[in-house]
Parts: C-alpha cells; structure tokens; sequence
DNA sequence: TTATTATATACGCATATATGCATATATACA
DNA sequence: TGTATATATGCATATATGCGTATATAATAA
C-alpha cells in the first residue's frame, strides 16, 4: 500500500528542503542567525550581484522562511521560525559524521 | 567580511540538502526509517518504475545518504546516519509550523 | 551454456534553476 | 518637481534535474 495520499506532503517537503538546496541561501540564512540584516548587508556578506541577492531572498520570502521589515529605505530580514535554525544545524552534523567517516575510510586505505 | 572560506561547506550542505528536495526521495527515507528495503520493496512503495527508483538510490547513495548489502540478487538499502530521521523529523517540524501559521492568517482574514 | 530475476545505467527530452545585465519600483530628501 | 539610494524584477542564457524507454550488468538456476 504506498503512501501516495501523502504525496503532497512529501511534496512540501522537498519544496522546503530546496529552499535550502543552494549555498546562498544557506550563507543568506546564517547571517540571519544573529538578527534581522538589510539586503544591503546580506549583499556585502555574500560577495554577489545585489540582484542575485535579491531573488534568492525572493525564494526564501516565498517559502516562508524568512519575513521582513521595511524601515525608510530599507528592508529588513530576518528568520520566520527559530526551528530552521535547529535543521541547519542537523544537516552541519550530518555533513560532519560524513567527512569522519570518510576520513576514517581513508585511514583504513593507507594501511 | 564575507565568509567565502566557508563556501565549500555551504555547498557542501547545499548538495546534501539537494538530496532531501525530492518527493520521492524523501518517500525512500521515510520507508527505510522501519529497516532496511530491498529495491524491489520500494518500486512497490513509491509505484514508480523502477528505473526511476533506482536513480533515486544511486543519488541518496552518492551522497552518503544510505548504504547497501547486498544479498543474492537482491540488494537492500538502509539508512546512513540516524540524523538524517532527525532533520527529515525537523523539516516535518517547520512544515506543520508553516500551516498552522497560514491557517491562522486565513482566519484573521475571514473576518 | 542459456534463461530468469533483480538492479543499474545510457540516451533523449522537457522542465526547472541560477545568473548577469538592464530596468522598474519605492522611499527619502532637496 | 527632480535626484539619489535601496530593493525588486524582466529577459536571455547556461546548466541541472527528473522522467521514460531501452539496454546493460550481476547473481542464480536449469
């Protein structure tokens, strides 16, 4: 019995994890751990193209990942919900047993 | 100061979150999360052909996301790394927080 | 050896994604 | 009004992704 009735959770799943899918966004979203920043911040953080910049908070905006304030001239952003924070951090460790393990792999090719 | 010398970890935790961003992907991991599955096990749980199946595997597999025993002809995939339950668990997480979250914005526009 | 079952992969196609450039929009100020 | 600053977006392009069909590989049995 497949669980296709849950297809269209699946479905907003992987929307989700795709928002997160590209290095920066993730870069984008750690500078946001530390407090809201303006676009023009984010842009200095990255080292890209403001436009670039600006179309990956688009995505992020879209998704609700992120939410913003507009104070004069600039907008604000900052994190929508404190649990993406705790995802990322998920996917840090995971990513470090990887390279342990592949270092430990490497070890055991020397011998 | 921009953390470009970090920019091959956050690709790094792009690729490994590219691997979750796929409906069908993500049906892998959950039905591996009661044990291990052989291919043939999930063609019937996904419904999908199984060369498509089997290309979902070769990705989860070359990003470290889950590993093989093979016995006789049959080959059965299990999961990597427990944690990856805890992130897929974290993103079910900031899923439902979303809707509860939209939900209560449609109410507030009902009235 | 041949046949059968289980799994993996090459190819072509359609669609999605990220990017850079240029331009549009919005706010503030003179 | 006009100008300057901050941010968003339209367009064209290059690259990546997922899919279906067909075929290749591996293990087992006859």
């Amino acid at each position: 019995m497949p669980d296709k009735y849950n297809l269209e959770l699946y479905k907003l799943k992987a929307e989700l994890c795709k928002t997160f899918s590209d290095p920066k966004r993730l870069m984008i979203i750690s500078e946001l751990r530390s407090g809201e920043k303006s676009v023009g911040d984010l842009v200095e953080a990255l080292g890209s193209p403001q436009s670039v910049v600006s179309r990956h908070l688009a995505i992020l905006r879209s998704r609700g990942v992120v939410e913003t304030r507009r104070d004069g001239v600039c907008i604000y952003y900052r994190l929508a919900n404190s649990k993406i924070v705790d995802a990322c951090d998920i996917v840090h460790q995971v990513l470090l047993d990887q390279i342990s393990r592949n270092r430990e792999i490497a070890e055991k090719l020397k011998v």
